[in-house]
DNA sequence: GTGGATCGTTGACCTAGATCAATGCGCGTG
DNA sequence: CACGCGCATTGATCTAGGTCAACGATCCAC
């Protein structure tokens, strides 16, 4: 296993004009909420990191002492068995927030797939600029409403879905990644490998690389690079996703 | 199927001193973020209403007016595939908030399992209510965080865990239903049927049935009734929940 | 350009759990 | 108290997807 807890790399804040203002992740974040005038007080309590691929930078099970929020790159979060079967929770892109949960260790570790960017946020300090800015505690209820719905999605996938359809369902939502309203992308990127694909369908590498040659031979997708894909029925693959066998 | 909309009895909130206030759910509701000085505001917008077993109470798809509070009994929500594949996201009993989603529609249906008893708010209401009690929202995101983190589990579950695994943790969180902090009641009632624990473990009724009846061969449980059951060995489960084979 | 590591694909076979079918067990009703 | 209905159990068989194994492609490192 190439992971292990991240030697991450940190930005120095200072020198950039404001870190916060200039964020590219801004627009998709719960960040948005904080008017441009208070922005300097996140950036005080920010830490700005990078970390490799392969890295990992949330440990099941340690100490939360730090939210989390994804600038660039992209990261699975997961979740692991004694024996090592690993379940993927999530995949989390530029804009997403994590460790909300209240318990006093993470529920979930997270690997960083592609070079990642976060700021890191300790608790205690964003707990108090929560209590100033309730807009922002609102957006990030709103955000784990939507994580909600995301996740019961997920558990139908998981517990009733054929591998077939677990595929269809997930090159769907991969197409709509930051696409607005039920808009799909033709054309596309899989930043995960085969094996991150499987743990987060409940499946193994053969049955997805069986799956995507199958769903190649009716016409459905091509197969464009190991990690480039375009959809070429949109509709007979959101039917199957559905659940239209 | 026994599952049609129901046709609430409601009651008649005037006539009780205040509705809230004597609520017997209050102490594990988010309405205990309410003082008591304020709790006519929320009874003047909670319809009470009370539905029978095997009552759908939220239709899944349909139009997302209302928040609703689970103040007494046990209901399942689930999301269907259009086939009839069910898979059960939840069991709520008295506390339990419902509805949370952004969505226009809601994203699962809801059937009591017993008689339910539950508030229904008017969405647009409740939202300004929130606004000027903050202490609620907070106890709202509290409260979708620790969903997240058990939604994060059943992922784990339906993803990874054998047949026998998902039922240990069944039986070792329904056990543990309304404890304080990871205490686990010996003896308790299986309130819902067999059919529910399939749809909610993502297995047959058969599965079920054959893997409770392993158990019991194990001496790791008692099966005292259809409903009611013990657990004899509470080491051994919660091992087998956690994935010790 | 060669060697080796990593990742993906494909095939042969196996098994956990699904499906199909029969039977049993309350429980409410007339 | 017999009847019927809805649930649960148990057994026989089947299959989707897992496991094991071989091979191919890609990508660096030297």
């Amino acid at each position: 296993m190439a992971s292990q807890i991240a030697r991450p790399h940190l930005l120095d804040p200072r020198g950039a004009v404001d870190p916060c203002i200039a964020c590219e992740a801004r627009p998709f974040s719960v960040c948005n909420a904080i008017p441009d005038a208070d922005l300097a007080r996140l950036a005080a309590i920010a830490v700005v990191t990078e970390v490799a691929a392969g890295q990992c930078f949330i440990g099941e099970g340690e100490p939360a002492n730090s939210f989390f929020n994804v600038t660039a790159g992209a990261a699975k979060l997961f979740k692991l068995l004694p024996d090592g079967r690993r379940q993927i929770t999530g995949f989390v892109t530029a804009g997403h927030f994590l460790g909300l949960a209240v318990s006093d260790t993470y529920a979930f570790g997270a690997e960083a797939i592609e070079r990642v960017r976060y700021c890191r946020f300790p608790r205690a300090k964003l707990r108090t600029l929560l209590d100033d800015f309730p807009l922002m505690e609102k957006r990030l209820l709103e955000v784990a409403a939507n994580e909600l719905v995301a996740a019961q999605e997920q558990m139908l996938l998981l517990g009733r879905k054929t591998a077939r359809e677990r595929l269809a369902s997930f090159l769907v939502t991969q197409s709509r990644q930051g696409m607005p309203c039920g808009h799909l992308r033709q054309r596309f990127r899989l930043p995960m490998t085969r094996s991150d694909i499987a743990d987060y369908l409940g499946l193994t590498i053969e049955t997805v690389s069986r799956t995507l040659t199958r769903l190649r031979a009716e016409g459905l997708v091509t197969i464009m690079s190991q990690s480039e894909l375009a959809i070429r029925d949109p509709v007979a693959l959101e039917g199957l996703a559905g659940g239209l066998r």
